[in-house]
Formats: structure tokens, sequence, C-alpha cells
DNA sequence: AAAGAGACCAACCGCGAGTGG
DNA sequence: GCCACTCGCGGTTGGTCTCTT
């Protein structure tokens, strides 16, 4: 059957999100509470499809997030559960405070799995790497070079995605030859307006509530793991 | 100074689950 | 039970930055 992309329409607008249709995201969702994500965008006269704007507010707009760098007790929360529930992004944000799927997703596909990988554990099983370990090509990299690939070896995307497969089997290997160690450096490259920047100041000084006071239930996601490793993908 | 490599993350895409008629 | 639809999730991509050579 296949149904189009929610996005297909013609005219609506993608990529980057403007301040002004942050501001009016906001607003309207201030007035009107979440939902009906498919009739928001005409609602709040943005020209955008709903699932961009359910992202934008969810990744971003949200007032309870918090904006500031992943601490060390959060990262070993992210760990752990990931430990427990594997990729579940979304069940692993459910017991982060103020983050979100998609940041969680980032920052172990950056740092986490990289740190594991470097501890000699592997991130997928949580287990120590083992000798005979073979490289699995990603499951949709680039297959062998074929003419029109070739020929558009300069192109900017090839480049990317030969990167990405040199980088992945370095994260997968644990062989990564990176010069400088792996840092918090992302804060600093981040492109951040001032405004941003003041609220994860303020965010890291005061509403950053340590995750230790968390209690995650444990035999709950346990069991909740067990019963997705039934109809994990990985079979 | 320029080019290449690597890092980060916002946003997109496709699919499956859930739901109502 | 089937179909059409919405919502949410996880994987992936692309832009832009810094660092290294």
């Amino acid at each position: 059957m296949g149904r189009a992309p929610c996005c297909a329409k013609v005219g609506l607008n993608r990529g980057r999100w403007t301040a002004q249709e942050d501001e009016t995201l906001t607003k309207y969702i201030q007035t009107h509470g979440e939902g009906s994500w498919r009739d928001l965008p005409k609602n709040a006269g943005l020209l955008r499809c709903g699932k961009s704007c359910r992202l934008r507010w969810i990744n971003y707009l949200r007032s309870d997030l918090k904006r500031g760098n992943i601490s060390e007790e959060e990262e070993q929360l992210i760990i752990k559960l990931h430990g427990l529930l594997g990729n579940r992004w979304s069940l692993i944000a459910g017991r982060m405070q103020g983050r979100t799927d998609n940041e969680i997703k980032n920052f172990w596909n950056t740092h986490l799995s990289r740190k594991l990988a470097d501890r000699g554990i592997n991130p997928v099983t949580h287990k120590p790497f083992c000798c005979n370990f073979s490289l699995q090509p990603k499951k949709d990299s680039k297959p062998e070079l074929n003419s029109s690939i070739e020929s558009s070896t300069s192109s900017r995307a090839y480049k990317k995605s030969q990167r990405n497969m040199k980088k992945q089997s370095t994260v997968m290997t644990g062989t990564c030859k990176r010069k400088k160690p792996w840092t918090e450096k992302g804060a600093l490259m981040k492109k951040m307006d001032p405004m941003e920047k003041l609220s994860s100041r303020i965010s890291d000084q005061s509403s950053c509530k340590p995750s230790s006071e968390m209690n995650p239930d444990e035999d709950k996601l346990k069991s909740q793991a067990q019963k997705l490793q039934c109809c994990s993908r990985e079979g």
C-alpha cells in the first residue's frame, strides 16, 4: 500500500526551525496543549508537518528540558539503562529527567559507545569484546563501489559515508586512532545562541536534579527488558 | 592558509503499534 | 477482521563546527 510521508506535501518548510516558528509553536502549545499533531500546524499557522512540530517540541522547546551537558551520574545511568533496555531510547529517556530520547541517542552514539569500546566493552552487548571479533558492515552501508558512486566520490555525502564507515569500525573494534581523548568538546563546539548558553548555565547550576535521586524500578525494567528481548530486532 | 578528518546534534525518514469506524 | 489514519520510535543523514596536518 505505502503511505506517503507526512512531509511530502509541497510548500511545507523543512530543515532548521526559525526563531519565529519556534515562538509560534510554543505559543500554540502553551495555549492549546500537546496532541493532535496533524492539525496543529494548520491551526497554528505553521508551514510544517505535524511530525516535524512534534519533534521540535519534544526535543527542543519543552520547558522541562535540561540544556546542559550530560553529567557523569547521568552517563552511568544511561549505560546502566542501556544494558537493561538496549536501544529503547524513549524508555531510557523516560527514566532520565529532562532528557530526550534523541539527545540520549546522540550522546550514546557519539560518546558512550566509544567510551565503552575504549574500555574493551562491546557497546551492544555490554560484555567484553571477544578475541575473534569480526567487524560487521553497517546494515545499509554503501556496497562496493559501482561506477555511478565512483563518479561521485568527490561528493560530500560520499566522503561522509566513508568517514562514518571508518568511524564505526573504530568504535566496533575499539581501535580508535583519535589524536585527542574523547572530551566534552561538544559543548564548546555546539552552536549556542546567548539565550541557550544562559539557560544551559542556569539548568546546570540550579535545576539539575542528580539522577541518583531518581529511583528506577529495577525489577520492572528487567522484566520489560526481558519482554523486549523477545521481539528484539536482532532476533 | 587551506584541505581533510572528526565530532556533534537537529532534523528527517520509514516503519510498526495503536485506534476508531 | 479489515482499512485508514495518527502517533511515536529508532535509525540515519546532513550541516556546521573545531582540530590537525
